[in-house]
DNA sequence: GACCGCCTCCCCCGTGCGGGGGAGGCCGGT
DNA sequence: ACCGGCCTCCCCCGCACGGGGGAGGCGGTC
């Protein structure tokens, strides 16, 4: 019996790109389609496919909180791949630290994306982005989430780090962080002096374009 | 007869997509593809399609340069219509002025991709995203690219200033620009000034901010 | 209990940044 | 010949920024 996928993304045309490509396949069958994570744990619950292909950014529900649900409250939940513009897409390691087999790049050929489903749907995970399967390499890691985890550790941000990172990242000098997150501009100072040295950023600007060109923020 | 179009995308899971969409009308024919501009010149001669979807953004040669390079090289060129994923993106704006007949999100939906397709295979010119619209009805300009180069006027960076902030948003700092381009750190002060006025950001990392939002500068 | 990571706040200090002016040279349009 | 826009460079000035330290409280783990 085929491989049973149900594409959730907010681009109809992402969808329609997806559809055509797994549809090819003979083994494989796009069983439904949605736009958003709110609508993903109904649709699961009647379609039961093998895969879902979510996208990480989508209003309403993101992917994140949609993997969550979904492991949540389905009983024998389907295997979750998410799919993704960026490579070392800081929503994307939050997805799979959520519980998400796998992930997949829009700008993958193809076959790429063909294998990709096959594979989460035997039961393997993976991890697509060259510089990931790089680390599980050095790791002498066979797959699996640990080498997510890893790439996480590298820019290893706390969670307040992160919030000022975003802050600073929508143009806030440290004078708005510290009034928005109701600290000192001391305090403020420091969680900045560490963004900037976990990224390896000289100055403000410089952490803010790292966070955009890592998808940490999403642009427009 | 129908529509016969030409797609050009770096992307071949945007070219299913666009394909799927299009192939779903009788009257729309997709007659190839292509992955760059560079491959598009020679396909345009051979299959002679009406109109021509392409990206902004591809490696090798851009859609700006293929626009220009079509228009100039061949006999009764196909109709152009830029595909993007940012409004405001300067690189389209660039494109129409290069000689493009409208263009196109790649968040439409598919009714109005399709729509757009007739429209420019009937010769008119559109320009999609709602602010360029709101413009052309404010101009009392039934459509065409003065919109859009009236757009362009809104921020109406110089040439010199357009460079600076695109160092900016590569993060150096107004020393590095200084010895990147050869001038004074004085005059790299004004321009930044003249910069930040134009977009009224308060400070450069707001201004880089400006820049990925708009799309004028690209993220990864 | 000892340890560690995180968050919080404090000091000093240098400097890059940005505002507000002005000014000269060059070029193109009228 | 004149004007306007652009690029270039200059002055003064204040301040936010970022580096380099340190330190206390708090919650976990071993």
């Amino acid at each position: 019996m085929p491989v049973t996928v149900l594409l959730v993304d907010d681009e109809p045309l992402v969808r329609a790109g997806l559809r055509a490509v797994l549809e090819a396949q003979p083994d494989i069958e796009v069983v439904g389609e949605a736009a958003d994570g709110a609508a993903v744990i109904p649709l699961v619950r009647r379609l039961r496919p093998d895969v879902v292909a979510m996208d990480v950014r989508m209003p309403l529900l993101d992917g994140i909180e949609a993997t969550r649900a979904l492991l949540r409250t389905v009983g024998e939940p389907p295997k979750i791949l998410v799919v993704t513009t960026f490579e070392n897409d800081e929503y994307v390691y939050e997805a799979l630290r959520a519980g998400a087999d796998g992930f997949l790049l829009k700008r993958a050929r193809p076959a790429e994306i063909v294998h990709a489903v096959r594979l989460v749907a035997e039961g393997e995970s993976l991890l697509f982005p060259a510089s990931v399967r790089r680390l599980a390499a050095e790791h002498g890691d066979g797959g699996g989430n640990r080498a997510a985890r890893d790439v996480l550790e590298r820019a290893r941000l706390t969670e307040r780090e992160a919030e000022v990172l975003r802050l600073m990242a929508r143009g806030l000098s440290n004078a708005e962080i510290a009034a928005r997150l109701v600290v000192g501009t001391e305090t403020v100072k420091s969680h900045v002096s560490a963004v900037l040295a976990k990224l390896g950023a000289r100055d403000r600007t410089q952490a803010v374009i790292t966070a955009y060109e890592s998808g940490f923020v999403a642009p427009g």
